[in-house]
RNA sequence: GCGCGCUUAGCUCAGUUGGUUAGAGCGACUCGUUUACACCGAGUAGGUCGUGGGUUCGAAUCCUACAGCGCGCACCA
């Protein structure tokens, strides 16, 4: 044949022209697929973050699941790949006020709603600037169903959902202990704090005729209650709510002694003072013998007026000074400097999370949790890699109830009211109510928002389009969910839990969870450290399948991978022998392909084919086992060193031998191996296959085709 | 404290249900410009598979103890 292609394959040119081929034949879409693909094959791609760029951990989504798509497209399924976006409530939120405090603003100087008219249009921004960069990792995803996490629909499913959970008793508006981070000014669920061990000093404080032992002393001016076990020999001369008067800090009072079996006799003293309204196990003590709870601290981390001479200063300003005069009084002890323990952090800021008491909305945890129990333990849901089954098992078994309330604009409002007189939190979608049912008084809208992952665990059903669409009966439950291991709890557990309870039904029938993509030395990427990679300068510079196959191949799931800018390079190196194969086998044939097709092969040749048969059953074994990182080091191995290598080096003989059944017989077994290595490495590499395939001398097209007769690679059948 | 991983060639990692001389990529070294490709080809060196014990005809693979590293969860003041 004559030949037309340049010695060294130029991603550039092709890659663009390649997607809108894909975009415009519509098979993104599974209803426009041709008939053969009849079994439905769904992801539900985790929606991306609209408050930045791409990063290298999108690009590893977005490559895996594109390489599960195209392996079922290519294997007659009907395959749904639904895109989305995510506002992504809190995540964002931070975001933009780090913007805002560069430019010397700060959002408890706006209205809410300009703050949240300007967080829509910095997301309504990113969302574009996304849409237009994941085609350029090459995703096949279905752009004509793709969905925002703040859709209308979207909104009302989670407010139906929020008032069937209400209607069956799993809501409640209550008084407890929780997160509270000074700087971002709201509540954060228990897995969006994070536990830091330091450091500290531990006071031993004079507490009457006890020591107790602290670390931080900041917290005590109110402390009235001293706590002891009921079994503590040392102790049992005080008496459960006997009264003590002693001096404390700012002068006298009374203390009352309690007994409880939260008490570590083993730990300290065995004796302490209580703080219920800023620590969750004194509240509990408080709770259980009916004590008084009074605020030492307020929300913007300053001691308040019963703390007398030191009202108003900050807790790390207020520490040595209270110190200074707890010595002076003669109450200090001793100090122990090296104390370690774990204080909770803000998993975003890392300011010292302050526990406090605050009216929030709380989801019972406990009767979702269990069906999600029953159905892993069962096996209904495939967990790879498997260890993720057991971690989500012990989380699930520990679970609390979940506080969905976020004192944040940047999110979907939670659809209640408030009673100005009673306190009293009553849900109400349909925004009917007035009037308190409980006391009669005036209410107020709720202005907190709603966890963003109290939407997002819905997404499976919700983007869907749950419960009345064709979409929904026919595409859920899904097939896998591929997300990153990070997020197990966050997402993963909790999509479980109201799927089961929403729709009765799993969510997906397998969870493939990869790991964080670190940069070339191992390390994790942040904007701090400098080391963040653009995975589309790497598209850029090696083109999109160097890209892919390179961040796929000896990647096994849930384990992070570094990502070496060399191994991009290596397999860029890998796309240009394939595209020289390409041209080696097309100079090789003649300009009329119809003998060629049908020429016999000599049993040399057909031994050929019958190896190759046996590498792609092997291949196609690691491709149904979600082994992408096997399969694609397999036919990288077979086109290389085996394919070049070896097959076409002994070739060239053959064609240039007198024989002409010989030659014949090579130029058809040339051309079949490289067909199939292309189809083998589509999900892989897919704009070069395309685009070689799209150049190949073929049989005509099956008469179903919807295409009318385009030979795209992206619908062939997949070998074997 | 409880739980989950990891430890294999200089580096990054594979090794699927235990089975012949343990693999890949990158790197190193030697040779080679043969007309598909130097973004190439032919070849070489390099590992007591963290340590000790056990099961087995046979263990990198299973069990057990220990060590080192990483991570998650937990209300020890």
């Amino acid at each position: 044949m004559s030949i037309e292609l340049l010695k060294t394959y130029n991603p550039k040119e092709v890659e663009d022209k390649i997607y809108k081929l894909w975009k415009e034949s519509g098979f993104f879409n599974p209803d426009n697929l041709p008939k053969r693909h009849q079994n439905p094959f769904t992801i539900i791609m985790p929606p991306t973050n609209a408050n930045g760029s791409l990063h290298a951990g999108h690009g590893l989504v977005m490559t895996i699941e594109d390489i599960m798509i195209r392996y079922k497209r290519m294997r007659g399924y009907k395959t749904l790949w639904l895109p989305g976006l995510d506002h992504a409530g809190f995540e964002t939120q931070v975001v933009y006020e780090k913007q805002l405090e560069k430019e010397g603003r700060s959002r408890f100087q706006m209205d809410p709603k300009e703050l949240y008219k300007e967080i829509l249009d910095f997301t309504l921004n990113n969302k574009k600037n996304i849409k237009g960069q994941i085609p350029k990792i090459g995703s096949s995803c279905d752009w004509s169903r793709e969905k925002f996490t703040l859709d209308g629909d979207i909104v009302k499913t989670v407010y139906k959902i929020f008032e069937k959970m209400a209607k069956d008793g799993l809501v409640y508006r209550g008084k407890k202990v929780i997160n509270w981070c000074p700087k971002h000014q709201t509540s954060l669920s228990d897995l969006e704090t994070a536990d830091t061990e330091q450091v500290d000093n531990f006071y031993y404080l004079q507490y009457g005729p006890f020591v107790i032992a602290t670390a931080r002393p900041e917290t005590k001016f109110g402390d009235k209650y001293v706590v002891m076990h009921p079994n503590d020999e040392r102790y049992k001369k005080y008496k459960n709510g006997q009264k003590i008067k002693l001096e404390w800090i700012n002068g006298p009072i009374t203390a009352t002694i309690i007994k409880d079996e939260a008490i570590d006799m083993t730990f300290g003293t065995g004796v302490m003072t209580i703080t219920p309204w800023h620590d969750s196990t004194d509240f509990e003590i408080a709770e259980r013998h009916n004590l008084e709870k009074e605020q030492i601290i307020d929300f913007r981390g300053k001691l308040l007026p019963i703390a007398g001479e030191f009202v108003g200063i900050s807790i790390k300003e207020a520490r040595p000074l209270i110190i200074e005069k707890l010595k002076s009084k003669g109450l200090l002890v001793k100090i122990d400097e090296n104390y370690k323990h774990v204080v909770k952090k803000c998993y975003k800021c890392e300011s010292i999370i302050e526990p406090q008491i605050k009216d929030q909305w709380f989801i019972k945890m406990k009767p979702l949790a269990e069906p999600a129990i029953k159905t892993i333990e069962d096996g209904d849901i495939e967990y790879i890699p498997e260890h993720y089954k057991k971690i989500s098992l012990h989380w699930l078994k520990n679970i609390i109830d979940w506080n969905v309330s976020r004192q944040i604009v940047w999110g979907i409002p939670i659809p209640a009211k408030i009673c100005i007189k009673c306190d009293e939190g009553i849900v109400d979608i349909d925004n009917k109510i007035s009037v308190c049912p409980k006391c009669g008084g005036d209410v107020r809208q709720e202005t907190d928002t709603f966890d963003t992952w109290f939407s997002s665990g819905q997404w499976p059903f919700a983007s869907l389009g749950f419960p009345d669409s064709k979409d929904y009966k026919e595409f859920f439950p899904t097939d896998v969910m591929e997300t990153a291991g990070e997020i197990i709890f966050f997402w993963v557990a909790r999509m479980i839990m109201f799927s089961l309870y929403v729709t009765g039904k799993i969510p997906f029938k397998t969870v493939y969870l990869h790991g964080l993509v670190l940069d070339a030395k191992g390390q994790k990427m942040s904007k701090s450290k400098g080391n963040v990679i653009n995975p589309l300068d790497l598209t850029e510079k090696y083109g999109t399948d160097a890209f892919r196959i390179g961040l796929v191949v000896g990647n096994t799931p849930g384990t992070s991978l570094a990502l070496a800018e060399d191994k991009i390079k290596g397999y860029k190196h890998f796309g240009n022998k394939l595209w020289n194969i390409a041209r080696f086998v097309l100079m090789s044939l003649p300009d009329d392909m119809s003998t060629v097709l049908k020429s016999p092969l000599t049993p040399e040749d057909q031994k050929l084919i019958d190896e190759l048969n046996v590498s792609m059953k092997e291949i196609t074994d690691d491709m149904d086992q979600y082994r992408f990182y096997l399969a694609a080091e397999k036919i990288y191995h077979y086109t290389w060193h085996a394919f070049a290598d070896k097959i076409i080096e002994e070739s060239k003989a053959k064609l240039a031998s007198e024989d002409e059944k010989i030659r014949t017989s090579a130029q058809r077994m040339l051309i079949e191996i490289l067909t199939t290595c292309l189809k083998t490495l589509h999900p892989f590499m897919p704009f070069i296959t395309e685009e070689i395939y799209s150049k190949l001398p073929l049989h005509p097209p099956p008469p179903e085709r919807a295409d009318g007769g385009k030979k795209l690679l992206m619908i062939e059948d997949w070998p074997v």
